[in-house]
Formats: C-alpha cells, sequence, structure tokens
DNA sequence: TTAGTTTGTTTAGACCACATACAAACAAGC
DNA sequence: GCTTGTTTGTATGTGGTCTAAACAAACTAA
C-alpha cells in the first residue's frame, strides 16, 4: 500500500535512533563501557546489551574484555570504536595537496602531502585527488588490516554550498562554480561530503579541541582571510544555502581599508595577517616564526599595528557576541598569537563593545588541535553521517 | 531496576512523537483532513486514524464530516483545530498592559488593554497581570464554551534569560534581575513562559505571516531600540544563555554616536526613530503617523536622515547576510516605513557590503502581520510547548 | 449500473525498548 | 575461605508504536 504517497514533509516519526546514539557515544569516547552507555543514555542493560552487539556485528565496534577498574560489582565489558572503519580527508591548498587517512577511533591511519611549484587549477587537483585517493585505496586492500572506507570529506578554503557541493568562491585556490562533490563522487563511487575548512576546524575543536562539550561556539580562523564557523545548540549554522557563518567579512568600521572581496571597513580588511608580517620586516614565513617574531620582537611600531588589529578583532568578537551569545569563542590561526600579543587587551575592548550580559560565562579559547585539526573534521563529516544510518554504512546488509 | 540511572544526558530515544507531529500539522493549518495528514507525514492511514481520535479524545483537536470535494474517491474526514483550547498572552509596555486569550486555532478569543498614565513597577505590573487574567479566568469558565487555558506567554521588551525566565533588563520599562516567571507561576498555578517581543514577532511571522514557510529567517523590530529575533533552520537561535539576537548593538561604524547601551556606532545609534520624528518637526506620535508624514511630506533634511538611516541599515542587513545567510529578512515596527521610504537604495546599499553567494534567494520582507503578532507568537510559545508533550496538556491524563 | 479511485477500519505482525528475574563477577569484612 | 553486598550481563515476557494487507465504504465518471 502506500504506493505514491511521497511524504513531501520530512517528518517522520523515527527521530534520531538509540543506535545512532550509542554509536554516537562510542565514536565519541573511543573506548567506553556498556554501563557508561547505560548511564549516558538511559537506557536498559537489555538494549545496551543488543545495541552493542548490532554495532560490533556493523564493524564500528569490537567488543573488549572486561575492564580492570578497583571496584565493588562485576566488572563492566569495554567496546572500542573500530580501528578499521576509515574516512578519507583531502585538503587542496594553493601549493599543496594533503591526504589523509583517520579511523573511526581518531587515529590518523595515513598521510601524506603533495606539494605544488605553481598553482593547479580545479580539475587537475580533483585529478591528482582521485589518482592520489585510488592508490590510497589500493596500499589499504593489501594491507594486513581488512579497512572499510565510509567515504571522502573535502576541505575547501572558500565559500560551499554543502547540499549541492559546489565550490562557489576559493579566492585562493582562484576556483569558482566548481561542483566537486559530484566530480569526485562519480569517479571514485563513495560518499563525498566537502565543507568550507573553518568549519571544519570548529567541527573539530568541539567535538576533541578547546571547544570540548560546549554546545554554541563561535570559532575564527585567520590565514590570509579570515573564516568562521558557528554552532549554536551543537548544530551548525548553514543558513539557507549553506553560506553563513562569513564572519571576515562583517563590516565594523566606516574605515576605506578593501578587503578581499572589494568589500570597505571589514574585519578581514582591518586585521591582515600580511601586515604583521610587513610591520616585522618579515615575508611568507610560517605561523610558528610569525608567532615568534610578533610575541619576542615587541617595536613600537607592531606594538601599534597589533593593538589596531586586536581592538577590530575585539569589536568583531563584541559583536558576535551579542549576536550569537556563544558558550565558548575560539581564535585559531594567526588570531591564535595576535590574541596572546595582548589578550588583557583584547578582553578589555570585547567588554566596552558588548552587553554585559552576554559575556558572562563566556570563555575566549585559542584552538588546541594542530596539525590534524582540519583532517578530523571533515572525517567528522563522513562519520556523523555513518552514525545517523549505521545500517546503511555498515558491514552486512 | 535502574534506580540510580540519572540519565546525565539528555540523549533519549523517543525523538519527536508521531503525536506531536500529527497535532502540530492540525495547529498549523487549523483544518486539515485525515489523508493529508498520510501524505504530509508519511504515515499509514491507520496510525493516523488512532492518532486522531487520542487528539480528539485530548481536547486538541476536533473531528468534522468528510470534507466536500468534486474529487474522484471517497471524501477524507475532517479535522479541526480545538477553538477551546487557549493560550494568554500579556505584553507589559511602558504605559499599557495588554491581555489577549488566543486559541488553539489562530483565532483571538479575547483581547482588553489597561492604560497607565505614568510607568509603574515591576512588582505592580505583575500584581496587575495577576488581577487581570484571574478576571478573565473567571469569566471564562461561566461562558457557554468550556475553556481549557494552557499557559500564559509574556511578551517582555528586553532581554530574557528564557531558561530561567528572568528579566535582565528592559531599558524602557525600567525593570531589571525581575523573576517574572517564577512570580507569576506562583500567583497563577499555570505554566508560564517569557521571551523577548521581537522573539516573538519573528516566530509570528514564520508561522502566519510574511516569512511563512522560511526556515532561516532574521527579523529586526524598530521600535524606541531595535531588537532582533533570528530563526535557523527552523529553530531559534537563543545563545549559550538566552541572549543572543541583540541584533541593534552591533557595531557598524566607527562613529561616536551612542546607542541606549552606551556602544558606540551601533545600529541601534544610528537609525533612530526619535530622529526621524525630530526632523519631521513631530514628537511622540504613532507608527501610522509617522509613516505617513515619512513617506508623505519629503523635504531635503527628511530625505537626507532616511538615507542615512537606510544606509545603515543596509550595512546591517548586508552583515547579517553574510553571517546568516537567511532566506527571508523581516523589517518591522519603523524599519518597515524607513525601508520603504527608498526601498531600492537600500538594497544598493546591501548590495554593496553583502557576498553576492549570499544575496542569492534572500528576499526582504515587511512584517505582515498586524496588531495581533505579538500575541499569536507568545500563544505559540505556550502551544509549541503542549505540541511537544500533548498527553500532558490535553485533557485527559 | 458498473468500473475505477480514494479513504476509513480491522487484524495480524514486526520492531523497539523496558521491567523483571536470575546468573556472573567483583570488593570488603569476618 | 566464606558470606554479604554491589554492579553488571543475559534471557524472557510485555507494552507501545507503526505498518502491511485485506476489506468495506463513499465518491466520480461513463
Amino acid at each position: 500500500m502506500n504506493p505514491k504517497a511521497t511524504p513531501m514533509f520530512e517528518t517522520r516519526a523515527s527521530g534520531q535512533s538509540s543506535l545512532s546514539i550509542v554509536l554516537g557515544l562510542i565514536h565519541e569516547h573511543r573506548a567506553i563501557t556498556r554501563s557508561e552507555i547505560c548511564s549516558l543514555t538511559g537506557l536498559s542493560r537489555s538494549t545496551v546489551a543488543k545495541l552493542v552487539t548490532t554495532l560490533v556485528d556493523l564493524g564500528f565496534a569490537s567488543d573488549t574484555g572486561a575492564e580492570q577498574i578497583d571496584r565493588v560489582g562485576r566488572p563492566s565489558m569495554g567496546v572500542d570504536a573500530s580501528k578499521e572503519m576509515l574516512a578519507i580527508s583531502v585538503h587542496p591548498e594553493v601549493d599543496y595537496l594533503e591526504v589523509k587517512a583517520v579511523a573511526f577511533d581518531g587515529t590518523i591511519v595515513h598521510s601524506e602531502k603533495r606539494l605544488y611549484d605553481e598553482p593547479i587549477g580545479a580539475y587537475q587537483a580533483v585529478a591528482d585527488m582521485v589518482q592520489v585517493i585510488d592508490r590510497l585505496v589500493a596500499e589499504l586492500e593489501v594491507s594486513d588490516t581488512s579497512y572499510r572506507i565510509l567515504g571522502i570529506g573535502v576541505i575547501v578554503p572558500g565559500q560551499i554550498n554543502s547540499s549541492t557541493g559546489i565550490v562557489r568562491q576559493a579566492p585562493h585556490l582562484q576556483w569558482s562554480e566548481f561542483p566537486i562533490r559530484d566530480l569526485l563522487t562519480e569517479r571514485l563511487s563513495m560518499p563525498v561530503f566537502v565543507a568550507n575548512d573553518a568549519s571544519l576546524g570548529c567541527k573539530a575543536e568541539m567535538a576533541y579541541g578547546a571547544a570540548k562539550g560546549a554546545t554554541d561556539v563561535v570559532y575564527m580562523h585567520g590565514t590570509s582571510g579570515i573564516g568562521g564557523g558557528v554552532f549554536m545548540n551543537g548544530t551548525e549554522l548553514k543558513g539557507f544555502r549553506g553560506y553563513a557563518a562569513e564572519l571576515g567579512h562583517m563590516r565594523i568600521s566606516s574605515g576605506k581599508e578593501l578587503d578581499y572581496s572589494g568589500i570597505r571597513g571589514t574585519l578581514e580588511a582591518l586585521v591582515r595577517r600580511d601586515d604583521l608580517e610587513t610591520v616585522l620586516g618579515l615575508k611568507n614565513v610560517s605561523d610558528e616564526d610569525l608567532e615568534i617574531a610578533l610575541l619576542n620582537n615587541r617595536t613600537p611600531e607592531s606594538t601599534a599595528l597589533a593593538r589596531r588589529q586586536l581592538e577590530a578583532l575585539g569589536i568583531a568578537t563584541a559583536n558576535l557576541a551579542n549576536i550569537f551569545n556563544p558558550e565558548v569563542f575560539v581564535l585559531a590561526g594567526f588570531l591564535r598569537f595576535l590574541y596572546r600579543f595582548d589578550q588583557n587587551y583584547f578582553h578589555r575592548v570585547i567588554k566596552k563593545h558588548a552587553i554585559p550580559a552576554v559575556l558572562e560565562g563566556m570563555q575566549v579559547f585559542v584552538n588546541e588541535l594542530g596539525t590534524n585539526s582540519l583532517a578530523i573534521g571533515a572525517s567528522e563529516l563522513v562519520f556523523q553521517e555513518a552514525i545517523a544510518d549505521p545500517a546503511k554504512y555498515g558491514k552486512r546488509k
């Protein structure tokens, strides 16, 4: 019956199944006991037992022996997240292509970086991705462990329509209107997910970094421009078409400075990594070197510039605090050491421009996760999809 | 068993029950047929039949006869939203207190306004609310229809912590740190919900007004200050403590004008209703009169001021577009006719300051709902709660 | 009157999670 | 070493929710 029911609305009674919830816990904790799952979810022991065995059957988890703890009562059986389920992260940048394989338990199984002498076009980049991944898949297949790849997560430094998988604008890569997801799906025959780099950085910091446990987070990442990621109530702010959280283009001053998009007085126009390098007499140095130079070689000029930038950043932060009332604010990239240059001044600026109420309990952190941050975020993109529908992504149908 | 399970995490398998989904549809459509419910939800006919009868038993809906339509096949039975389930909206303002009763089918059953010669304090306002509501309840009890009041929705022009029900700051009322929800709950013995006025205006416009059907909406309401409401992906942006969406305090200029909170260069400092009145030689006039004066008596001075304000509003809108990528932007209060003064100019400003991608498909509307907008929003506050747990709020336990 | 369509109703069954009861595995105390 | 109390795993029956299938009911169109 119901042949042409076509539920036009997505309203389905299913909700989030208990299987997904338990799998999410296993993924989040990497290792957890059955009894912990009981107390965290409120599910009964019998239900948890059944769910865990199906997850083990699906290959997402492995049963470990009884956990040894000095406590009264029967020790609970442990459950480990699978080391064989993989997500592959792909990160194209101006001068390199980085590919990593992340296991469901968070370990980085594989990592490689292909360097480019000069920027390559979008289509060439896709060809390279396919080549690298195909070889990686072949390597993994002949290895001792029986790996299983759940999908690909692509990290794009630019605006993405996450529902269509089209790169709208990636100014530094000089890509535009590029349907990267469909191109990769076609040639790789596995699920491909695409997201903005800052969004993935935020996701990773929330899962395992500075914002762990927080549900309302604003994240700002400074590279050449300033990218943003926002999670409210645990879910990502995507907006109508998926271009939300373009925080760098927020106008905060009536000045005439232009940013990368030709808009005046924006955060991105006022807080520029290039200017910091210039005032310190540097050019094209790494974040580490720039941090050392900025924090240790303080000149009147560099101090004045850093303060100006900190003021702009503080005003932007206050604006965002008023708008979002976040629990945690995370500063990444060069904003990390701009903040460290004079964090007291930064907090004074915020206090001056934000409503007192929104600052109560708000915390400012710098990013904790290092080089693998984006890869972990990209793997989360894949894993969260698998967690939402374990039966579909698991081993035996 | 499981006596001290204490599920520390809220993760519960329940999800949104089908009963809630169907009740939501009935409330949204006011009148709907069983077969429409089937196709909208994807539920089977037998399930829908059972759910509808329980909802009728609970008093939320009434079964109507077969709907008469010229179509092949057996006509489907109609279901109407109850006219007896009520929510009471309470709106304290500087010079009045307005109380309305809204039925579950959206009709305004009762409406009254008590005027004040001079501002009254918070405690006196609560005493008046209790008095008015007690009398209203008594009146409704002796009426022909057997009304049933589900709860109270309080509309507050100020910052609210919606989880604690405390008014943090209501500058015009001169209330601060006032636990209005607990005070009312104590004296009225029914569920009380409190929310910000702009948030409720947005909720109402999304349910039955300019933003109907949209899921990503930014709403700005201009009265003395500028309040905001934001809904992303269908859910309200509340933030960590519930103070999110303070859009009026966004800083967009480096000018020295102060706003009501003493912050410089903010939207609220640049777009002021008072200034519009002054330039037109008016004082304390109604929105209707100000609109007529602004649109019909165009002087060089008023045009210049309106343009300056429109530019500031446009920059703020562009910022918010970049941040939220909304589907619909709703302008209410005096922003409504400020926009109408020169909407082409407004759109030009937006185009200049926003990323092109976020403007695709974005629509700017003025509010559609009139005087009952806030009451409807406040009733939604109560009704959504009842819809989430029909068994709790229904007639027979 | 007949055929085709659409909806309401009844019945049996699948699925999920729970409570209960019992067994198993531990620490602490005697 | 034995008992007691605690905590967890497992097996079984039950209740709730939703579905599929089959049939009856109510309509249009010819």
